[in-house]
DNA sequence: CTAAACAGCACTGATTAGGTACAGATTGGA
DNA sequence: TCCAATCTGTACCTAATCAGTGCTGTTTAG
């Protein structure tokens, strides 16, 4: 099924949720009252995307996460690999060099990077913003949502 | 990380193996000793793939399993959804229809299915043979190979 | 100085995946 | 006719992973 954790769905929920949003500075407990996702989890998205800069976060009082660039900038691949790594398909990739006692008989060697390639293809031609701006009109930076009781089903 | 399951991975390495001997048919016990994974995972795979018609089986003795078309013809797609259903990234696209509360506030919405058409796309354009034939030669039809102890990183 | 906010662990409970076992069903050959 | 070699299907167990929580520390505006 090749489903993708639920930490790199909330990432994209949350960003998407920040795009839509011109650029606003927005809490964690903003941010998971506006998505409906519970929020201790949105906290802990934000801390790892703020890792790896794909927002800055800013501390201290009357501090937040905004993105760090434009949603366009922001692709899948980068999300993905914020929240769980390189893409990277196979443990037959990550430790062929040294581990894998048949490489000399399997027939397919180097044959994972071509699967591993394709899918990070694909994963960085689609951006933040393909996701978001599908017949869907911008919203006003914010000051105090309509709250929602629940997300239900991610 | 976007790891793909073991039975993927086995999966593929059973079929290159196959598709690697001119079509001729194995057991799954040749095909264990052959590529070195666990024999009852090999049979468990092919079982599967034999129902999704990947492989046909010839039961009773003296039977085995071949290809059912040409490993030009098999893409990874293929075998990734025969193994663990359609590819489709998040349990949202799933269970959309009934079970998303927010639907009318998440900026994402049809978004998903961006990312699953492009994954699923990059996993059709990768066929079985793309896999095998990088600078590897055909071996003969088999009898008695040289076993292998084990494969051991996957 | 204090409260609001992020940072980083460390822990737990539940789900799932990997792997095994076993009781049929099917077929070729002695 | 019967046996042995194969596939078929299902049930089961264990171990790893993941989702989620809690707590302690750090930063900063006011």
């Amino acid at each position: 099924m090749l489903k993708l954790s639920r930490m790199i769905d909330y990432g994209v929920v949350v960003l998407s949720q920040m795009a839509h949003r011109s650029n606003s500075l927005m809490t964690a407990p903003e941010l998971a009252e506006v998505t409906g996702l519970p929020a201790p989890m949105v906290s802990k998205v934000l801390k790892t995307l703020a890792r790896s800069d794909l927002v800055v976060s800013h501390r201290g009082a009357h501090g937040g996460y905004s993105l760090s660039c434009g949603p366009d900038e922001i692709s899948v691949a980068a999300i993905v690999e914020a929240l769980e790594g390189p893409v990277a398909l196979t443990a037959c990739v990550e430790a062929s060099d040294t581990h894998c006692q048949v490489e000399s008989l399997c027939p397919i060697r180097g044959g994972w990077e071509k699967v591993n390639d394709a899918i990070r293809g694909a994963l960085e031609a689609v951006s933040l913003s393909d996701l978001v701006y599908a017949g869907f009109e911008e919203l006003p930076p914010l000051k105090s949502e309509t709250s929602v009781e629940a997300r239900g089903q991610v």
